[in-house]
DNA sequence: CAGCGTCTGTTCGAAAACGCACCCTTACGG
DNA sequence: CCGTAAGGGTGCGTTTTCGAACAGACGCTG
C-alpha cells in the first residue's frame, strides 16, 4: 500500500516481506499513535539499515534525519577527553533519534553511535519539523519523550557516580537485550568500557564475576544472558526504575 | 535593549540602578523576549521570595507554579538512597524552573531546591500553559532552554564521573558564584558534600587546597572567592564548555 | 602452518574516594 | 559565663578504580 510504495529501499527484504502494521508496530513510539498518522508518518519516511558503529549524529553538526528505530538501537555519547567517553543513555524502538529537533535546535547535541544493527525508519529533519506542526499527537509524544530523556539522563548520572562498575554492567546488558531482542550480544569489552566510562580491566573483572554467578557467558565478545532474573538481582535499581519511569510517563502519553 | 542581554552575571548591580523594568530584565530567559511579551508575562505573575533550603518540587508531585530566578538560584536534585544523593544542575537568572511543563507532563522529574535566597517571577502551571500557547516568543525559547538543560545534565553527569572532587568544587563555587551574584558565598561543607555527592572529608580536604591556594577563604560558612581567575584555571573545563554552550544556543535564540 | 591482529585474563603499585570516628573551634542563647 | 550545637579538621583502614603492562587464546589470512 501506500507505505511500501514509498519506501526508498537500500536492501530491504525483510521489510518488504512485512505488513505495514508490523513494520510501524516496531517502534513503539509511532505505534501508540492514531493509524492515520502513522500511515502519514510513513509515507514521508524510509526504512533503512544502520550498522554496527555507524555514527548517527555528532554534537554541534546538524541534524540530518531523525530515525525510530525498529530492531536496532543506538546510544547517546558524550566525549570530553580521550578517556573521558561515556554513554548518557540509549534509544531503541522504545524511542527516537533527534527528538531535540522539536525544541527548535539544529544541531545535535551527542555524539549518537549505533551498538545494535537493524532497522529503523528515518525522516528528513525538515519533514519531522513540518509533521510536528501538522500532526499535534506526534508532538504530544515527542515531548513526552524529551521528558523521559531528561530522566534517564539524570538517573544515568546518578548511576554512574553512585554504582559498582559490576551493577553498572549488568544493568547494561539488561537494558541491551531489551533492545537488541536476542540473548546473544555482540560486544567486546573495549567497548563495554568506552560506553560504562571505565578501564577494559573493569569490565573484564566485572564480566569475570557476573560469569563465575553464571548469570552470563561470554567468548571472544560473545555475550550470552543465561539468567535474566538473576541478572536484573545483579543490576542496580536503576535498570527498573527507569522502565517503569518509561512506562509511567508513555503510557499516560497515550491515555492523555 | 540590546546591552540587557549581554549582561555578564558577574555585575547585575548596574542593572538594578537602571531602569524602571529592571525588575525583568533580571531573569535573562524573560529579558530576551519582546517588551510587550514580558509586560504582558509580568501582568500575570507575582514577585515572590524564595528561602534558602525550600524545596520548590519534589519528584512525581504535579508543578503548581514555574518560576524565573532573578537573584535567587535552585538546583534540581536526584536521590536514590540516602547517600545517593546528587546535584543534576544549577538554575539562576539564566534560566527558569518548570520548563519541563512544556513537555506535557504535569510532574516534576526532580527535586528543586534552594540554595540561594531571593526573588523571583512566579506564575502558575496553567498560566505557563496558556502562554506558551499565546507567546511563540515564550515557546521558542523556552524550548531551547530545555536544549540547554539537557546539555547541562550531560555535562554534569560526565564530570561527575571523570573529574576531581577538587576540581568540581571549584567548578561548583564558580557557577554558584555566577548565580548569586556575589563573593560571598554561605554554604556548609555538609551541605557541598550532597550537592557534589561525595562525603563531606572529600569537601574538606578540596576545600583546604583551595585554601592553600589562595584562591577562596572560607570560615563557618562563609566562603569568600579570592581569586575568581585562578578558581578557573583549578576548575575542569566544564564551567567554560558550560557558559560557553549556554550562550552559543540561547544567542542564536535571540537571533531568531 | 606461520604470522598477525583481536579479544581476554592477570598482575602491579598508586591514587582517589569510601565509612567511621574522634576532637577542636566557634557561635549563640540561656 | 557556660553549655550546647554546628562547622570544620584529622586519622585510620578499606574499597574501588586507575594506569600501565604483559601473557595467553582464538581466528583469520596468506
Amino acid at each position: 500500500m501506500l507505505t511500501i510504495l514509498h519506501i526508498n529501499t537500500n536492501d530491504l527484504k525483510e521489510i518488504t516481506l512485512l505488513s505495514p502494521d508490523t513494520v510501524l508496530g516496531k517502534n513503539r513510539l509511532l505505534a501508540a499513535l492514531p493509524r492515520k498518522d502513522q500511515q502519514r508518518l510513513v509515507s514521508v519516511s524510509e526504512c533503512v539499515d544502520i550498522h554496527f558503529a555507524d555514527t548517527i549524529y555528532e554534537p554541534d553538526q546538524k541534524i540530518r534525519h531523525v530515525y525510530f528505530p525498529c530492531d536496532s538501537f543506538v546510544s547517546y555519547v558524550k566525549s570530553l577527553e580521550k578517556r573521558e567517553r561515556v554513554e548518557l543513555g540509549m534509544i531503541g524502538s522504545e524511542g527516537m533519534l533527534g527528538a531535540t529537533l522539536a525544541l527548535g535546535v539544529p544541531t545535535a547535541p551527542f555524539y549518537a553511535i549505533v551498538q545494535g544493527m537493524g532497522s529503523a525508519w528515518r525522516m528528513k529533519a525538515d519533514t519531522f519539523r513540518k509533521e510536528l506542526e501538522a500532526i499535534p499527537a506526534l508532538r504530544r509524544r515527542v515531548n513526552r519523550y524529551l521528558f523521559v530523556l531528561l530522566n534517564q539522563f539524570a538517573q544515568n548520572a546518578t548511576c554512574m557516580r553512585f554504582h559498582l562498575v559490576e551493577q553498572r554492567l549488568a544493568r547494561w546488558l539488561l537494558m541491551t537485550q531489551d533492545r537488541a531482542h536476542s540473548e546473544t550480544l555482540h560486544l567486546t569489552q573495549e567497548f563495554l568500557s568506552s560506553m560504562l566510562g571505565v578501564r577494559r580491566v573493569g569490565v573484564s573483572n566485572a564480566a569475570s564475576s557476573l560469569h563465575e554467578r553464571k548469570l552470563i557467558s561470554y567468548s571472544r565478545g560473545e555475550i550470552h544472558i543465561l539468567d535474566r532474573q538473576g541478572l536484573i538481582a545483579a543490576a542496580c535499581p536503576c535498570y527498573e526504575i527507569d522502565n517503569h519511569y518509561y512506562d509511567s510517563i508513555m503510557n499516560k502519553a497515550s491515555a492523555a
